[in-house]
DNA sequence: TTGAAAGCGCTAACAA
DNA sequence: TTGTTAGCGCTTTCAA
């Protein structure tokens, strides 16, 4: 069809316009009669014209590209986040792009900041690691909104995140409510803030139930699922193991929970479990995974409207949003087994 | 420090050349003195200049952009190509962008190849399912290579794919010297050209052999773990159910092994299952699982190559590359248990 | 080995 | 409501 590609000036000169008016017409901008514009449109649509965002950009204007960051493309965390990043950003007529910093990244991130700014209008950082990214987004072009890290002392960017601190607390009391008394909890890594976070909730919430805080109750895990089966094996073994385990994301979970089976005990029958994000898997799990939702969807709206705001230039200077968290109950937790109580599950093997 | 993103008009300025050789010696190309090349260098380095990728690409010339294109973020299939192809491409001096192809799109395909065009030397797609996608990229400007689609009627796109066939034939050829004979397939989705490789190779595989091929030992699933979970009970509930199952991939492998413990059988004790893909779960996942390797890494380097090769002009039109798969045995197969058999793991739930 | 001129496709700013 | 001019930052020609 196109022998070469369209140009504002192929459809300007079809319709017999200037080129400035063809672009009002293609951008919606006022200033240009309702009969010129749809004429424009028609010709731009029958000839089909795209255009050349990398001109727009240039050129000084807006392109209409959001530019989204992340460390890691393999966490459901990420996607989940990107997923809804898009859909929110093309709701509102914008296309993403997705830059993934790698952790190996001897990078000068300087260069990739400079790289994201020409594309886009805008920034999304998915930072949960209180990473180096952060330094040099601060000399950024373009405005820029943080996910998963409120990144206090360092920056001023508007952030959204979810309540970790209540979530953590939902769970504990959640356990709590079915009779638990003994619960642990399987950390995660220790330079994530919102992580940390969890950890403040369990802690305090133990301590405002009145319930017992031992050192030994919460193991060190990295969020991943092998350590998690790794460390789980500590508090099994201890003189009185816990009857529930709160882990610090769901992937942990998944590795808490093969542990206790490999153990020869049930899921929730023996232990309860309680996880932290939901991530798709963790309704597929057997057991279902009782968790802590993070609402990821509205996470990534809403930190694409406030880019929006600060790309159209309204828009507080540095807010920080924070979205509630929400108890999933399923089937990986369950009332605490008196001890003398009557049948176990038990696994005979010869 | 920079009040003003240096360009490169200050670079030149300040080595006092001209910008064509302040842009040649940056670029590493030939025509510049050794001096001359590296005062330029020096200076840019000095000031922090990045080079405007926008401007570079609008002027006609290469910016050293990739641009992939993904159905789906939230597969490990996809992040672990992504991951590979960003550290081939980073390996030879290259970035890439991501934009994902939601499936819910009724993006004018049109646009979104517009777009990546526009931005990049040339892109790598991963399509799976044969999508639109081909049909709009068959437009393309720039060089594009598919991964996981040889995609043979409708397109000449170089292409990369891991020996789908071959890898089933590892599969069933490892479930048969482990003595089994009763084995079941769990098909996959029948879109992805893919997928349906694997079922032939079990097929004709089985043929070879001599194993019986029934319609009953074949459920369908739709690579999803629930799904997989459902229909597993099917195979079990037969009147002569398998003792082996290979799944189309590792994700469904997982819903089967959960759907045979909760029928209260063991992995691999009563039934062995093998999957496909080796994610990095699969090896996390207990009992780790027996699956076929795709080398993604690899996967991901040769398109990379080809596609590099492509937009520097050499490289041959239409080639297509198919990678060996790979089997590893882990925990989840084991040798087939005679019916008569001594001990067996049981479980005694009352 | 170097430089000057022109232009990629678009949009601000200004003018009419 | 419309058009003109200038220029974004770079690279391609072509010339020296």
């Amino acid at each position: 069809m196109a022998r070469q590609t369209p140009t504002l000036e192929h459809v300007a000169k079809l319709a017999g316009v200037s080129q400035m008016t063809a672009s009002r017409a293609l951008n919606g901008r006022s200033g240009v009669s309702r009969e010129t514009r749809d004429e424009v449109l028609r010709i731009a649509s029958d000839i089909g014209y795209v255009v050349n965002r990398t001109a727009q950009k240039l050129s000084g204007g807006r392109n209409g590209i959001i530019g989204i960051i992340t460390p890691t493309l393999d966490t459901q965390f990420s996607s989940e986040l990107i997923l809804g990043a898009g859909r929110a950003a093309r709701g509102a007529g914008c296309e993403i792009l997705v830059y993934t910093v790698f952790d190996e990244d001897r990078h000068p991130h300087h260069d990739l900041l400079g790289l994201i700014q020409q594309f886009s209008d805008g920034i999304l950082a998915i930072l949960p690691r209180e990473s180096l990214c952060l330094e040099a987004l601060s000399s950024a072009k373009v405005p820029v909104v943080v996910v998963d890290q409120r990144g206090g002392t360092l920056t001023d960017f508007p952030s959204v995140s979810v309540d970790n601190y209540g979530g953590a607390r939902l769970a504990v009391e959640h356990l709590a409510e079915l009779g638990h008394k003994r619960i642990a909890f399987l950390a995660g890594d220790e330079t994530i803030e919102g992580v940390r976070d969890r950890q403040r909730g369990y802690h305090d919430t133990l301590a405002r139930l009145g319930l017992p805080r031992e050192d030994a109750l919460v193991a060190a895990g990295d969020l991943s699922q092998m350590m998690a089966f790794d460390v789980t094996f500590d508090l099994l073994n201890l003189a009185d193991p816990p009857t529930a385990i709160f882990s610090a994301n769901d992937q942990s979970a998944f590795g808490v929970i093969a542990a206790i089976r490999e153990a020869g005990l049930r899921v929730p029958d023996d232990i309860s479990v309680i996880g932290f994000d939901d991530i798709p898997m963790s309704e597929q799990f057997h057991p279902a995974l009782t968790t802590i939702r993070q609402p990821f969807q509205q996470m990534a709206r809403s930190a694409i409207n406030t880019l929006l705001a600060q790309i159209a230039g309204i828009g507080a200077a540095s807010q920080r949003i924070t979205l509630p968290a929400e108890l999933v109950v399923r089937d990986s937790t369950g009332q605490v087994r008196t001890k003398q109580g009557g049948a176990h599950h038990q696994i005979v093997s010869t």
